[in-house]
DNA sequence: GCCAACGTTGGC
DNA sequence: GCCAACGTTGGC
């Protein structure tokens, strides 16, 4: 059993790319792009690896909340999409060289069967010092096992389980 | 739609 | 390297 391994919160607005939206990518798959912040972006490029937990969280909506589970397999690497005139995303001052923007690749592991709600995880106690109920408006936060583990008792999936399907997508 | 929090930019 | 101005995020 691996024991290094991290829990992390991803949020995103859900018009913009949603928990489904996930679900539905081909293979349950997506690439995380369009990060720009640095602090996340160094998250992205330095911490985050392959069989990572990852909350997926809907942000800027009625009510904010955890959508469910999905699972790192492909740690940072350069977001492509910053040196593309194309896209959105793109920044002039990239290169090849030069990517400054990293991103990796998530998918789909499990849907609550019973959404967290922001309000709900203000009212438990043991996540107090959580980052998301403190300050950061961070699009990419570290969790804690303890919080992880509350989280998905919350919304009423085994984490044990959970755990499992984290190694076998890291397995390929 | 408001606005607080906070990250980024750019003049000095 | 300071800091004011400005832009963005995201809960409410």
């Amino acid at each position: 059993m691996r024991h290094d391994r991290k829990f992390w919160l991803f949020k995103s607005e859900p018009s913009c790319f949603s928990f489904e939206a996930l679900q539905r990518s081909p293979g349950g798959c997506a690439h995380w792009d369009g990060v720009r912040n640095y602090q996340a972006r160094n998250y992205l490029r330095d911490d985050i690896q392959p069989g990572d937990g990852v909350l997926f969280y809907h942000s800027s909506i009625r009510q904010p909340h955890v959508a469910g589970i999905a699972g790192v397999v492909k740690g940072g690497y350069p977001d492509w999409t910053a040196l593309d005139p194309g896209s959105e995303h793109h920044d002039p001052r990239c290169s090849v060289d030069n990517p400054v923007w990293y991103m990796v690749d998530v998918c789909f592991v499990a849907p609550f069967p019973v959404k967290v709600t922001l309000e709900e995880m203000r009212g438990q106690t043991s996540l107090k010092g959580m980052q998301l109920l403190r300050k950061s408006r961070l699009s990419i936060q570290p969790v804690t096992r303890e919080e992880w583990k509350t989280i998905l008792q919350m919304g009423s999936l085994a984490a044990s389980v959970v755990e499992l399907m984290l190694d076998s997508l890291k397995e390929g």
